[in-house]
RNA sequence: GCCCAGGUGGUGGAAUAGGUAUACACGCAGCACUUAAAAUGCUGUGGCCACAAGCCAUGCGGGUUCGAUUCCCGCCCUGGGCACCA
């Protein structure tokens, strides 16, 4: 039989069922050997049937696979499909077909594909995001995330797609374009569930770091996150008469003091510049700050600024940011702000430039020094001040600074002498210092910069008579080594163009150091060679820009930070104003909350029922005093009060054993009030009262909504300590406290348990509660150290209310537990409605409901999830996918995890590997999966392009595809052929003929495996060579380098004349990975009846890849000039002997003498001549 | 504009702790087998020169080095991502 019967008798098919049956593809629970887990990006089943570009990676993990189960690796590798989303239900909406029939078809058609490519999944793990089972626990974890306060709902401007009629998150939103479908997204204020992921961003982005990502996919994802470090300040709003005076920089006064013309409000701004404060000129605020509707009767033109705003938000997101567009504003006028580092009083403007979402919405304008406010500033004429100057340090030998040497600094010009007639400018050579420059000299004490660069003129090259002198460009510095001086010289310069009259001329020309010519302008540029100076004549051809450069500046025009570099600026100012109590050090990130809800049917829906009565209902709040406390005394009765206006209902308690206080007395007191208490209620205990908070919580086991234990008495102290308790308060019963505070443990499991949202805060300054005390806490608590709280003893506690005042209900009730999975009803209809509800609002009897809690009327959230959210933690569900209790065991988790490889497209980058890093970072705080990070290793597979080097579409028809393959050559030729194409990593274009080189290398093969002679003896070069394939294609696999180690394997099979029966077996082991069906295949006819693939992978020998004999390259002078064939390990006195016999290197070192010699054993030898 | 990746024969690509550039494969050419073609096998295949020797070639221009595809500096081009983010 051949190669090509064997596929023409589905050879391929029949190892295909067999491996199904023996189910040799199994993962074990908690087996034995080392696991591996290798996943693949599970795809989204689409209409249109498997791409080439899909079996790319599935290929690269399956080779992978099988390799280390070879290697006696118990292999996680796992299938499933990511079936909610669009795609699937436009087409129903098309068909009239129901999205669940239609994605049962496509998933149907994938696994065909996927199964026809012989991938070694177990099946068993299979696991589809739209069946209830599996999105049971979606919803699970979303009320988790709920429950943390991670989910919010908001009526927020979000992008919205007209064509899908939904909103979407950033990350969908491709150049102002909805991702599905290209439509153009507009924005539009909707009610949205959102999740903080923002709360997350340092974790996401630190974490980064220790992953064995690709740098480039790091890359995207730090751009994403975009942290910022820098300040905000706050500018205060004064009204202003425009009869009146600009009020300058009122020396020796407060620079912070503000007249009576201060209107109570300041104005905050986020800069990454604070080094630029006093090039601030002006201030901009965004369309939609709220700063307008509070000075509404302040701002005279405020018809013009509401009419800005009003067409400012009619612009798309696309309109508004197009860099293209001119900018546009309109000045506040009747108000304006007061810059705090000096002073001055600078205009407000709106303008739709400064974005409402970024930073605080406003922005100081520093126009020399940034390109935005540039332009702004030279748009609408308003003031430019100069405070970073471009520094230029000498690195040339000649002009390099000598430290030995004094420096002097002074004040210089540099001018430009334009020609009385032609377009030329006389430039001065001077020759021995390598300098070729314009005219330049320093300024005298006596005289202004202008009447030195006239000077300077007249006396270098004699003319005299000017025409006009005008200034270009700003200040630079310039710090070099003035040779014919002999001393360092630091310049801080300007530059004047001087226009010269006529030709009238005097003889009196200082030419000591330098030769002066006429040079046409079209040469200056290459005639110059002074970087200051080639500066600023391309200032003067090419106009000036704002100069943002950070690194290259120092300070001028700024007070304190004058001759500061920026970098060292930025802290002095932040400090400055961290001092002043204008400003603080503030860190901003680019990254939004994710817009969760999507107003379409196919999703999970979202697992909230609103209750109108509960919203309504009073929360309670229960505040436990602590030791010698009582309800009526610190911060409790205000904060009773505050809350109490807040709609809260407030106990505080005082137990009668406040002063010796005894566990059950204080139980006793306290259950009643804790009975009244449920899941969104909340405890607040101070000190010993946070150790009585725990122990109630525990002993009636009640489910609390919010615990907070502000200086909380808990874990244990030395000895010394409470005998420093007794000392300072010596009539007061420590023995009691102590037995209450440390003399039965808390069971902390239970607890964590019990309390949904669990805080500690503690101040570092704390006399009695170390923060040592808190070391050994469970996960799940958060933790805050404050500073400068002591014990948490004051009359007023804004902070904790603040705090307590973000738990209040929303009137939102998570549907039970035990109530999952909310299933999705059956619909006729699930066309978008475009109102900002999804089509499920209209199933009457599935939104009508009964509140879980109180039981009155109540009604579903319509709204359902993004196709994101069952793809954000699917690889924790197929380490446990039949489990009904929770979403994975934890146990099986903790052999599982983490992934160890991750393979799919880039694509991906930001969406779902920023989710996915996100849901399991919380699911890892609540305690239930292992690891922070998910996925230790990751690779992107490039893209298969068309055969012409294009994306294949189906608009161009130059889609590949892979069923076509199969048939026509197989699956382990095709699969082969895609991981020789090239590196997994880079985009490739397919190449239909190259195909055939696989094919050919298989068919040999074939046929060498059954024509070799079961008494053959293989050479010793070939023994060699096979040992050195099996240790390089093992390297290649677990480096992913799958196109070499087929290469190799070719290389071997090209030198196999003569074969043996265990070199047969050996190589076929090692192919086995990559031709699964057909190495299968040769196994069986060699008399196997056990799968290869329950084999072990081969040892190479270390002794047996050495070779006997090496090829030495002789050089002379870099250049190869022999090659010899040397044994091994031949010594250097040897070789070079040899190598000196050449006839051709005899011809080369004839008459030379040879000044070196290099040798590198094993290589080659370097003679220098 | 900013960030990332890359640029090697006719094509896909090998080779970088600096050490024989072009492995392997496709394609092409020639030969063998055949009446012929296909398939298969063998040989050749970067350019100049064409026997050898030599010279020139890894996007362009510099630099470091005995020696650079590999390291450094400055450009050009292609692909991907972000973009009025202060």
């Amino acid at each position: 039989m051949t190669y090509k019967d064997f596929l023409k008798d589905n050879g391929e098919g029949k190892w295909q069922d067999q491996w199904e049956k023996s189910q040799i593809n199994r993962a074990e629970d908690f087996g034995s050997k080392p696991k591996k887990y290798v996943l693949d990006m599970f795809p989204y089943p689409s209409a249109a049937g498997l791409h080439v570009g899909h079996p790319e990676g599935y290929t690269a993990t399956d080779i992978y696979s099988r390799y280390f189960r070879l290697k006696g690796f118990n292999v996680l590798h796992p299938m499933g499909w990511d079936a909610f989303g669009l795609p699937a239900e436009n087409y129903a909406i098309k068909t009239g077909t129901q999205p669940k029939v239609i994605t049962e078809q496509n998933i149907k058609t994938f696994k065909r594909q996927i199964m026809s490519l012989g991938f070694s999944y177990d099946w068993n793990r299979e696991i589809n995001t739209t069946d209830p089972n599996y999105y049971k626990w979606t919803q699970w974890i979303f009320l988790q995330l709920f429950k943390k306060g991670l989910a919010y709902e908001a009526t927020v401007p979000i992008n919205f797609c007209p064509s899908c009629k939904t909103g979407l998150a950033n990350e969908e939103v491709k150049d102002g374009k909805c991702d599905r479908c290209g439509t153009e997204v507009i924005k539009k204020d909707m009610r949205q569930w959102m999740l903080r992921i923002t709360a997350y961003a340092d974790r996401l982005l630190s974490g980064l770091d220790n992953l064995d990502w690709t740098e480039s996919i790091k890359a995207l994802q730090r751009n994403w996150i975009g942290r910022s470090e820098g300040a905000e300040v706050d500018f205060a709003v004064i009204a202003s008469e425009p009869s009146r005076a600009k009020r300058g920089n009122p020396a020796g006064s407060s620079r912070l003091s503000v007249g009576s013309d201060f209107l109570g409000m300041t104005i905050r701004v986020y800069t990454t510049r604070p080094d630029t404060l006093f090039g601030a000129t002006y201030m901009v605020i965004s369309p939609e700050h709220k700063l307008i509707e509070e000075l509404k009767g302040k701002i005279k033109n405020i018809k013009e600024v509401e009419k800005y705003i009003a067409q400012a938000k009619n612009k798309t997101d696309l309109e508004r940011t197009d860099l293209a567009k001119d900018k546009t504003g309109v000045e506040l006028k009747g108000i304006s702000a007061i810059n705090p580092v000096n002073g001055t009083e600078i205009p407000v403007w709106i303008s739709d430039y400064v974005l409402a979402s970024y930073g605080t919405g406003a922005i100081m304008a520093v126009p020399y020094h940034d390109e935005r406010d540039w332009e702004f500033a030279n748009k609408f004429d308003l003031p430019i001040i100069q405070v970073v100057a471009p520094l230029f340090t000498a690195v040339t030998e000649k002009d390099k600074i000598k430290l030995d040497k004094e420096t002097i600094r002074r004040k210089m010009v540099c001018v430009l002498v334009k020609h009385w007639a032609d377009d030329s400018y006389y430039c001065l050579d001077w020759g021995k210092h390598d300098w070729k420059s314009f005219v330049m000299g320093g300024v005298e004490a006596n005289e202004t910069p202008e009447q030195a660069a006239v000077r300077e003129m007249t006396e270098e090259t004699g003319y005299q008579n000017v025409k006009s002198i005008k200034q270009i460009g700003g200040e630079i510095h310039n710090n070099h080594y003035a040779e014919h001086k002999g001393v360092n010289r630091y310049a801080d310069s300007l530059c004047f163009l001087v226009e010269l009259k006529n030709e009238k001329r005097s003889d009196k020309i200082d030419t000591e150091h330098h030769q002066g010519d006429w040079i046409s302008s079209s040469e200056v540029k290459s005639f110059i060679n002074l970087p200051n100076h080639k500066w600023y004549w391309d200032i003067f051809q090419n106009g000036e820009k704002a100069f943002v450069d950070i690194d290259s500046g120092v300070m001028i025009n700024s007070e304190f930070l004058n001759d500061l570099r920026p970098s060292e600026a930025i802290g002095k100012m932040t400090s400055w104003l961290e001092e002043n109590k204008c400003g603080h050090k503030a860190v901003n990130y680019k990254l939004r909350d994710w817009v969760f809800s999507r107003q379409r049917y196919w999703g999970e829906p979202i697992p909230l029922v609103y209750c109108e009565n509960c919203k309504k209902q009073k929360q309670k709040v229960l505040i436990i005093h602590g030791w010698e406390g009582s309800g009526d005394g610190n911060w409790f009765p205000w904060m009773k009060r505050e809350l109490e206006q807040n709609g809260f209902e407030v106990f505080t308690p005082t137990m009668t054993t406040s002063a010796s206080p005894k566990i059950e007395k204080w139980m006793e007191e306290l259950t009643p009030y804790m009975e009244k208490m449920g899941e969104n209620d909340i405890i607040i205990g101070h000190s010993l009262g946070s150790n009585a908070a725990l122990r109630l919580i525990e002993k009636t086991g009640k489910k609390i909504g919010h615990l907070f234990l502000v200086g909380s008495a808990i874990g244990k102290l030395s000895d010394e300590l409470w005998k420093l308790f007794e000392q300072g308060a010596p009539s007061s019963d420590v023995k009691s406290l102590r037995e209450f505070w440390e003399g039965r443990p808390i069971d902390w499991e239970k607890v964590t348990q019990l309390a949904i949202n669990k805080n500690i805060i503690l101040s570092d300054d704390d006399p009695y509660i170390h923060t040592d005390t808190h070391k050994d806490l469970p996960e799940g608590w958060n933790f805050e150290l404050w500073h400068g709280h002591k014990h948490f003893t004051v009359f007023e506690a804004p902070e904790i209310l603040k705090k307590v005042l973000a738990c209040k209900t929303t009137g939102w009730i998570p549907v039970p537990e035990n109530e999952l999975p909310l299933t999705l009803p059956e619909v006729d209809k699930y066309e978008p409605t475009g109102t900002g509800e999804s089509p499920l609002v209209n199933i009457t009897d599935w939104v009508k409901t009964k509140c879980p809690i109180c039981g009155g009327e109540a009604h579903r959230e319509t709204n359902t999830m993004p196709q994101w959210a069952g793809s954000s933690w699917y690889w924790l569900r197929f380490i446990d996918p039949q489990n009904d209790k929770v979403f994975a065991d934890l146990e099986k988790l903790k052999y599982f995890m983490p992934v160890d490889v991750y393979v799919g497209g880039a694509e991906h980058a930001v969406l779902h590997l920023l989710y996915g890093r996100f849901w399991n970072m919380v699911l890892y705080d609540l305690g239930y999966v292992p690891q922070e990070e998910p996925f230790t290793k990751l690779v992107n597979q490039g893209m298969i392009l068309a055969e012409n080097g294009e994306k294949m579409s189906k608009s161009q028809g130059n889609v590949i595809n892979p069923d076509d393959q199969v048939k026509e050559n197989g699956a382990d030729a095709f699969r082969m052929y895609e991981m020789f194409m090239g590196p997994l990593e880079d985009a490739k274009p397919w190449n239909t003929k190259g195909i055939i080189g696989i094919s050919r290398f298989l068919e040999k093969v074939w046929n060498l495996v059954n024509n070799f002679s079961n008494d053959g003896t293989i050479t010793p070069e070939l023994e060699i060579l096979l040992h050195k394939t099996i240790k390089k294609v093992g390297e290649d696999i677990e480096n992913m380098r799958f196109n070499t180690a087929i290469s190799a394997m070719m290389v071997l099979i090209n030198e196999s004349k003569v074969v043996s029966k265990e070199f047969v077996e050996k190589f076929l082991i090692i192919l086995a990975p990559f031709a699964p069906h057909m190495t299968e295949e040769l196994w069986n006819k060699l008399g196997h009846k056990e799968s290869i693939f329950k084999e072990a992978w081969p040892k190479y020998d270390e002794s047996k890849i050495k070779d006997e004999e090496i090829e030495l390259v002789i050089q002379i002078n870099g250049k190869v000039r022999a090659k010899l064939k040397l044994p091994v390990d031949i010594s250097e006195a040897d070789a070079i002997k040899l190598a000196k016999e050449d006839d051709n290197v005899k011809k080369y070192l004839e008459g030379a003498e040879i000044k070196k010699t290099i040798f590198v054993a094993n290589k080659l030898i370097s003679f220098v001549i």
